[in-house]
DNA sequence: ACAAAGATGCAACTTTGTTGCGTAAGGGGG
DNA sequence: CCCCCTTACGCAACAAAGTTGCATCTTTGT
């Protein structure tokens, strides 16, 4: 629940973010939004959590892993970070993503999403020449026929191959 | 590459298994189909190649991690396991999931599999309750429209939530 | 039966992720 | 602005997955 839209008109200056967001590129977050994230989110404002939500909302679309995030802070707690991260996800403002590699990939959440219940019905995509994961802007089919009795809560999916940028050289 | 169906014509006592196979049951497979098998692949027979692959034709359709396999046999080594189960990869027997639980499951592979061309057209159930992931009877959609210039090697549709059994109680 | 190619087993290591606990910091009430 | 309770941080210690190197054993074609 927070906006995140380079082109929309509500990141036009001096506008606020109050509730519902949507991530479709890079954009270095404000400050003043970063910390009405946090407050939505009912999550104590503190130095690390607001440069790791800067962080994730600076790779736009594309997820990264928590090493990644590491070393663009350089200055953060491994183990604290781990934290930040859970809780994000707990919360809502961020899903993972499991793409093969061993190491979960983090991004910001759209919408959709809400504490709790990730409703992550967009598709993945791994590159396995640039080893990058990003979001795609591919919706999961939701007339899937699955057996009877099966509770479904969460899904992903993912595609791994050669991405745009390392397919075109 | 490989046949393994239960109640198909080929299982009926006295069938030799030759190239194409399906896993959809568990079946404890003949020491000689295990051996044809390896054969086929071009992977020498050894006594632990043997037993992977036994025991990963016993769970059928439920994948297990190389720590479960580990146990069921008890005597490899756990170094070991983890190359015959990356061999198995590369000549297309088996295949892997990542479920988001951290590690890596295996299974069969059926019939549209083949060396380093896993066409797991198949969706996997993670259940949250009894912490099983297994091969279901869905098929992933064919018609999704991915931007231009991906090129798509391997999909993967892992959807969680509780299994039929845990459900049913 | 022999030799080359390949598989195994062990040690050592890397990386990811978790848990416990003392200390520091956030935020609401006064 | 300060107090105090709650929560987050940071460190150590740990657990588990997975990898690499290397010497030794096994498989398999000749
Ligand atoms: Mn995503
Ligand atoms: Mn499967
Ligand atoms: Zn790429
Ligand atoms: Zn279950």
């Amino acid at each position: 629940m927070a906006f995140l839209d380079f082109n929309h008109e509500r990141f036009k200056p001096g506008f606020e973010i109050t509730s519902t967001f949507v991530v479709t590129n890079n954009y270095r977050m404000k400050d003043t939004e970063i910390t009405n994230l946090l407050h939505n989110a009912n999550l104590r404002v503190t130095k690390s959590r607001k440069e790791v939500l800067q962080a994730l909302s600076e790779t736009g679309d594309q997820a990264i892993s928590s090493n990644e995030i590491e070393q663009k802070l350089s200055e953060i707690d491994r183990i604290t970070l781990y934290r930040i991260l859970k809780a994000y996800e707990d919360a809502g403002l961020v899903h993972s993503i499991a793409d093969g590699t061993g190491k979960k990939k983090y991004a910001m959440c759209s919408s959709n999403c809400s504490e709790g219940d990730h409703q992550d019905n967009h598709v993945h995509f791994y590159c396995r020449v640039c080893d990058t994961t990003s979001c795609l802007n591919v919706v999961i089919p939701t007339n899937l026929k699955f057996p009877t009795n099966y509770l479904v809560e969460e899904q992903q999916f993912v595609v791994s191959g050669i991405c745009k940028d390392c397919h075109n050289q």
